[in-house]
RNA sequence: GGCAGGGUAGCUCAGCUGGUUAGAGCACGUCACUCAUAAUGACGGGGUCGCGGGUUCGAGUCCCGCCCCUGCUACCA
């Protein structure tokens, strides 16, 4: 089997402009769990994240602070890769634009660009009202009483700049046939339709330099005599990034190239959909299979938490419960295709209802009761119809991930979640403390706790790659062999725990401490 | 303004092509049970299905109008 191409997931790369916070917390837990599955679904799988690291914000806010620019991104840059570590984010590589590989691959794209579609690039003055606050021209209609709406205090300057464009016009009828021979291309749908209304407004070409840009890839195109020296603005140095990862121009990038699923904000969509594949199309590569645009984490409505003066701390809010449970959290609570909104009530509630209450008492009185009516050792016995149930959900957890209706975690915990309750129904109507007391039950009371430990086998091995690390402690203490990371799916219905040595460990998600009352 | 989606129990939401007394989870109350992290299970209270018209034997489910919310309406990422 030479060379089986993996399954290349990426996620859009964060800002170095500041802190780690939910919003970028919920993009990657959400794509590692895709990635997590689909490499327990058997694919190989290459798992990208990282950092865009030019733009004039980065410069301002590291001469702000008295130091280099490089050495800034790079206090930000282990910053995130702190965060993503502590929260079990497993992405194969972290690429940051300010790589020497990242550079020379995007030099030699718009090189490539321009020897396939040499139409694509010209140079343009460009004049307009100027806003010094939001560095950027303004449009008319951004334009409030001869000030810029957003910095009412700033004069405006009538500036002059000549600058390239790449010619996006052009792929109008391209990206158009892309989203209706190809639908799935952009989801959800939603998003989708909100690209095709765009598309019915028409495609302006659009600026990618600037002349003020000095932390920046110069533009490697020769630039008119007598203009200033251009760097590339943020369009061709963040996008390329999940091209130039794979080591293009080098030899062996199309073992990787193209992606099959760029996971990325609903408001970056657009650039994604049409600013990515345009520039693709014009160099005459392959376009990723599919764009996936998740929602937005929310506090109490608020986009950030300045309400009341609260502060959502991620640090903080990781450590509450740990980083298990808050992964379990966002993806459970926020719908993987759309908007959530996060509250630490809220946290404290689903995390004692599910995961104290549900799966950690439902582990513990099973594994408490195997060793106290087998001796620690799981019995053997056939399948009952537990089984056959359970089944049906951790189909429908697969559906919800594999690809075939989107990827939707919040519908895959909720799967796993009907399994987790079935088996603490299925105690109660069982009653294995009154077989107990019954020798000629003995049988009986094996079947049950034998296929109480195979559901929650099958949990572990579900949930793993949502909590990779609780699934592991739950994987251990079934005595379990292997590990629940490592658990293929297709190996998952045919497991047998006879003979497993359980042993009961630190709860799984210990109940929280009563809050002392306000 | 335009386009799209939505307004269903205290909270989060299911309700496909219209059909018996509108559902689930959480929260709340009562009871049962004891293997378990005082957990689990059963039962129950609770809804003018945004508002007003209309079509129909019959509408949360279709049509019209109105109110409210969210997203998009391209070069901050």
């Amino acid at each position: 089997m030479p060379h089986q191409k993996p399954f290349y997931i990426t996620t859009a790369i964060d800002y170095a402009n500041g802190e780690p916070h939910f919003g970028h917390a919920l993009e990657k837990i959400g794509a590692d769990a895709i990635a997590r599955f689909h490499r327990q679904l058997g694919e190989r799988v290459h798992f990208l994240i990282g950092m865009d690291e030019h733009g004039q914000k980065v410069a301002q806010t590291a001469a702000a602070r008295g130091i280099a620019p490089q050495a800034f991104v790079d206090g930000i840059a282990a910053q995130f890769r702190e965060t993503w570590d502590r929260l079990g984010i497993s992405y194969d590589q972290f690429i940051r634009t300010t790589d020497a590989a990242h550079k020379s691959g995007v030099r030699a794209l718009i090189k490539r660009i321009a020897e396939s579609s040499p139409d694509d690039f010209y140079q343009k003055s460009y004049e307009g009202w100027y806003c010094v606050g939001c560095e950027l021209f303004k449009r008319e209609n951004e334009i409030v009483d001869a000030k810029c709406a957003i910095h009412p205090t700033r004069e405006l300057q009538w500036t002059v700049e000549r600058n390239w464009f790449f010619r996006l016009s052009k792929y109008q009828g391209f990206i158009e046939r892309l989203l209706r021979e190809r639908p799935e291309f952009v989801q959800p749908e939603s998003r989708r339709n909100e690209i095709l209304a765009l598309l019915e407004q028409g495609l302006e070409d659009i600026s990618i330099t600037r002349s003020k840009l000095a932390w920046a890839i110069p533009f490697p195109l020769p630039t008119d005599e007598g203009a200033e020296p251009q760097g590339t603005w943020v369009w061709f140095d963040a996008l390329p990034n999940y091209l130039t990862a794979t080591g293009y121009p080098a030899k062996g990038w199309k073992d990787r190239w193209p992606a099959q699923l760029h996971v990325v904000g609903k408001d970056i969509t657009r650039l994604h959909c049409v600013v990515w594949p345009a520039m693709l199309q014009a160099a005459e590569l392959p376009l990723p299979e599919r764009v996936w645009a998740h929602g937005f984490i929310s506090f109490g409505g608020e986009r950030f938490s300045k309400s009341a003066g609260v502060k959502v701390s991620l640090p903080e809010t990781i450590e509450q419960f740990g980083p298990d449970a808050f992964r379990y959290f966002l993806l459970r609570e926020v719908p993987f295709d759309g908007d959530g909104s996060f509250s630490a009530e809220r946290f404290e509630a689903v995390y004692t209802a599910e995961l104290a209450n549900g799966l950690g008492n439902l582990a513990s009185r099973t594994i408490a009761m195997v060793e106290k009516y087998c001796a620690g050792v799981v019995p053997d016995a056939a399948p009952v119809s537990l089984d056959g149930d359970d089944a049906v959900d951790l189909a429908a957890a697969r559906a919800a991930m594999d690809g075939s209706h989107g990827y939707l975690c919040h519908e895959a915990l909720a799967a796993v979640a009907r399994v987790t309750d079935r088996a603490n129904l299925f105690i109660q109507q069982s009653q294995p403390w009154v077989l107990a007391k019954d020798p000629g039950k003995r049988a009986e009371l094996d079947g049950v706790l034998a296929a109480l430990v195979r559901s929650l086998a099958r949990q572990a091995a579900y949930l793993a790659p949502f909590m990779p690390g609780k699934a592991e402690a739950l994987w251990t203490q079934l005595g379990a062999p292997g590990t629940a990371n490592g658990m293929r799916f297709s190996g998952v219905e045919s497991l047998n725990p006879a003979g497993w040595h359980v042993s009961k460990g630190e709860g799984l998600f210990p109940r929280p401490e009563p809050r002392p009352a306000a």
